[in-house]
DNA sequence: CATGAATGAGAGTTCATTCAT
DNA sequence: AATGAATGAACTCTCATTCAT
């Protein structure tokens, strides 16, 4: 995480350092953004950068902190404001949410490759162990509707399924046998799955 | 994939050159492991490698197609062996099978390692694509018993399930909300989920 | 030498300044002492640092003249104990005492090697002809006393005689030729030497 | 020391690069060296350079060790020539051609300034404890000659004589008190009082 | 007098890849 | 087919010093 000597910056400048990393992540592969980029970006001297962050790699894990902390704040909203769906509806309508978030703008689409195809396997596992939960609790809010709506048997695992959605969700794109499939279908067919089970 | 002239080495050659590469991966980081040290261990020359693997990528995936194959047998073998077992029985079994040939000596651990955290994801991506498939095979075959036996409903969607299984076993590692849980727990509950589904 | 605004500083800060500095090269290697170890250790600004001193060399001289003075008079107040002595104890005894004061603490053996070994050439240099002198005065003062007493004759060279002995004493952890000898052992055989000659 | 890759270039290749390593070192000060400058007067790549020696250190270890080799050969040739004189004369003559070695050219006095007041310390020590037992052999071998031809008592310790010419002549730099004294002369001294010793 | 953020030149080192033998 | 010396672009990170507040 930055050094207390960024969090001490002018507002400003904390912007135009995380605006202008960024910029340079959603243009570059991950390996290809090197310092200098970064520090040219936020018109910021190097040593300065240094000053601020380890590396290359916090500046990176502190921008998805401060997205995922965005991203959830949007879902809940979602969450509030669906109440009346069913669960299934329910579970794709948050999903296409963080989708569409995902997806707002080229940059935003950038980043999203940066941190899910190519960074260094050591830095997406550090940022998901910081967003794993934020996902399963959310996972785990509207599960929980739906058992105070009478919907759900009030005994089964919660946190396992909490957990069973978010590594769904997390994998989705890998789950290509038959391209028909968009990853609405899947979400909704894994959804009836898990509401039903498998036994007769 | 390795070139033809890889091929067409005599058989020894060729193993003295895996065996080489599976030492050098499994005793340092994936990074540390430069072309100088894999031809050391193999005993060849630099030259010679560039005439055999496109680059240390190349060889690296070729050793967890060889693995993948190698397991999967195993795994299979171990489900002919248990038909008698409850399905949630027999999840674990064919998991603690999986993690027991992962876990059998220094070096395939020392290799999962560098698969599981340290390659750069896109090499990782490719080799979870090849081994992917295999997994989920793995999982609706074993459920399709159960289908047989007349203990799961046949209506319900064999893919999506066997996806749902394979992800949540790939992900499984970030389950830690609560240290009591161990692996064969975890699963044993994801299971039951599953079976039972979350509806009254 | 530090600058008049580091004299004119109340007498507790210029203490806690010499003191950060002794612990901060006390503790690392010569190089890898930063003005910002420096500074932290002294609880001053980096600022005031370039305000009392030119550079990190200014301020290890200064610590060097400082140690060279209290050090001259211990061993002055051991001759003046020691009159009694033949030359040779007395020289042994007086060396052995200015090595007592080098190892009084980790502090001032660690200091002692950042000059010994590991400050550049041109520091210790400029320290050693800061200490030369000192230590030759020293030399020169024990042979007058044995010329006095009647032991040597008059007529040689005392400086020489001092300058042979402040080299040797300076080089002597360079005599390694067989590890039987001690410091003390290799010195008495050169102060044996020099009293009788070589001549027959 | 350098790797085995350095042994085994052509001998004109080696020559040009040890010959490039002395220009550089002779005409800028030991830090002002750079492994730029090293390859560019060298006419090699920098791969190659950390493929024969593993830093500037190493390589400008080597030059002096080279250079001692050199220079001990010329003082033995010295001292077989000059049989008939006396103890100091043959002293002064041995030293005086040792520095006139080492000032037979600007680029020797250029090294020899790096060595003796620029290069690390640490550097200087590892040289000095490759070239010390070389010279103290040189005043072992001198001294000998007089003791066989009778000046000489049998039983005084000739290492400890060595060793004090030795030290005397490596600090005989600092020896300034009085400026009228040239290096000659203070040699002579030197010898005089160590034949004769300060015993009455 | 005190502060501490800003600076930026610049050094060392690595290593995948080539290619003449 | 086998070799292994040669290459050189490119990277990260440091740290003494300044100077506006």
């Amino acid at each position: 995480m930055p050094k207390h000597t960024f969090y001490n910056l002018p507002e400003e400048k904390k912007e135009r350092i995380v605006k202008g990393a960024k910029e340079a992540f959603s243009e570059k592969h991950y390996n290809d953004v090197t310092i200098d980029t970064i520090v040219e970006n936020a018109k910021i001297s190097k040593g300065s950068f240094y000053q601020y962050f380890n590396d290359k790699d916090d500046l990176f894990k502190y921008m998805f902190h401060d997205i995922g902390i965005e991203k959830n704040n949007e879902l809940l909203d979602e969450i509030n404001k669906s109440t009346d769906l069913s669960f299934s509806e329910m579970m794709i309508k948050v999903i296409a949410r963080g989708e569409r978030y995902e997806n707002k703008d080229k940059e935003t689409i950038g980043l999203k490759n940066r941190f899910l195809v190519e960074c260094p396997q050591e830095i997406k596992r550090e940022i998901l162990m910081d967003l794993m939960p934020k996902s399963m609790d959310l996972f785990r809010r509207i599960i929980e509707i739906y058992i105070k709506r009478g919907n759900f048997r009030k005994d089964f695992n919660l946190n396992i399924a909490a957990f069973i959605f978010t590594s769904a969700v997390l994998n989705i794109d890998k789950y290509e046998l038959d391209d028909e499939n968009d990853h609405c279908e899947v979400l909704k067919k894994i959804c009836d799955l898990v509401e039903i089970g498998m036994k007769k």
